[in-house]
DNA sequence: GCCAACGTTGGC
DNA sequence: GCCAACGTTGGC
């Protein structure tokens, strides 16, 4: 019945939400992943699982804190919504296509893992973020890896 | 501001 | 089903 809790990592641009943002909510839907691959991750989430929060298309980019799965499987309702950026004209409420999890404030690191730090102490095999190219905004991590980077980031 | 990477769309 | 064109992400 219980799991070991497994880790993602999910990013956002802080001028659209941030993790003081997400700090002052304690609570939020992450809503608006348009792309099937995260949205296959975000299905795949659990209780329980954690998430890092990374800053991205900001200077520097980097990983600013962790957040906790409260509610899993949540229809993303913005897809129904014609005015909302993420509105999806295919998506029905009988037929929805993009699903999301819940999450709620852990923690904000005393250490952010900036992308440069993050390249020095991971390859892109044991940390996708570093990958060159990379554009997923939602990717799972691995345990052992999540430990060093907790280690790191709180210093 | 540039552009590499890569996902999506649409003509055929 | 292929693939060129296009759009977006996001580091630099």
């Amino acid at each position: 019945m219980t799991h070991e809790p497994r880790y993602w990592l999910t990013k956002s641009e802080p001028s659209d939400y941030s993790i003081d943002d997400m700090e002052r909510d304690r609570v939020e839907i992450w809503d608006g992943v348009r792309n099937y691959q995260a949205r296959n991750f975000l299905r795949a989430m659990q209780l329980g699982d954690y998430s890092f929060f990374y800053h991205s298309n900001v200077k520097p980019p980097a990983i600013v804190g962790l957040m906790r799965v409260v509610e899993t499987e949540i229809i993303d309702p913005t897809q129904f919504d014609a005015n909302d950026k993420h509105y999806d004209p295919k998506a029905t409420p009988e037929k929805p296509r993009w699903s999301t999890v819940r999450f709620e404030f852990v923690e904000k690191f005393t250490q952010p893992l900036t992308l440069d730090r993050l390249k020095v102490l991971f390859t892109p095999e044991e940390l996708l973020v570093v990958k060159r190219g990379n554009r997923l905004s939602v990717m799972p991590v691995e345990t052992t890896i999540a430990a060093k980077l907790l280690i790191e980031a709180r210093g």
